[in-house]
DNA sequence: CCTACCGATCGGTAGG
DNA sequence: CCTACCGATCGGTAGG
């Protein structure tokens, strides 16, 4: 709290005047990073298109979320831990959905035949979210590579793979 | 370190008669860790075989060190930043000479024609190792998919992708 | 928004 | 391996 007041040009103890506590700090950041995810996936939804398509779309979407807020985005998917019983289950939903939009993404290509290597639509749905969350790991605004092609390269990883 | 006192029955003050101080546990957990999976790679380049074969064996002993060893595999993954700048840089070494080795390997089947998938080793090798470093976050012994499996599926995934 | 604190916790030490 | 501490740090409060 003494580090955030002093980005503010104040003492940690003046905080207290403006906030609840430490604590509904992490909070609303954490919720703030999750919607925008969950905005997304609503948005993919209702717009339409193939599997192919929305899968396209959604991996677009995650990595332009993901680079423009690496920080609420890092908080989002790592500190849910650190939130109290209630707020975490909360938050804990927050990321269930997403990853069930996913699941619901692939289930659906498997079964129109257009996504032929998903036989267990929730463990693809990890290992997309797995190649996806890893960003805010390594993701560098100014990097060798930017966003945009690391969203195409990330399409062409887990529609084809290497081979 | 009253806490890893009390798993071993005594106070936290005494285990100073054993170890320098806290980091130095870091450390060697950190280190065991990481050498595990270097041990893995250099197993695996010695063995030769082909492009296939050999990231079958990586991923295969990935998952199989990781799944028994989780809390120094996620120590080693997730703990790095709270070394101090010393021991901090050899392990980060240590990540970047394991990361080399799927580079290479990957590097080796794009030109011999393999893994027509790979137009940027580096990209690539990321992206495997995404897949492979985020089961520490979501594995569970005795859970509906086991170690075996997984790593079956990691290896589809890589190679094929979901279709 | 600051002054002046509080109680709790942490890594660690001296001395036995 | 314990007793009895130490200094530093943390989230937070009372009162102005």
């Amino acid at each position: 709290m003494r580090d955030l007041g002093q980005e503010l040009g104040l003492l940690g103890s003046s905080l207290y005047s403006h906030i609840e506590g430490k604590e509904q700090l992490l909070v609303e950041v954490i919720r703030s990073g999750g919607s925008m995810f969950q905005d997304l996936a609503d948005e993919v939804a209702a717009s339409g298109g193939s599997p192919f398509e929305r899968l396209r779309r959604m991996i677009e979407g995650h990595v332009a979320i993901l680079a423009a807020n690496r920080d609420a985005s890092a908080t989002f998917l790592n500190e849910a831990r650190f939130l109290p019983d209630d707020v975490r289950a909360e938050v804990l939903d927050m990321r269930d959905r997403y990853e069930a939009s996913f699941r619901l993404l692939l289930a659906e290509g498997a079964e129109s035949g257009d996504f032929p290597g998903v036989t267990d639509p929730a463990i693809s749905a990890t290992f997309v979210l797995s190649v996806l969350n890893a960003l805010v790991r390594w993701f560098r605004p100014n990097g060798r590579v930017g966003a945009d092609e690391i969203a195409s390269r990330i399409y062409d990883f887990v529609t084809e793979g290497i081979t």
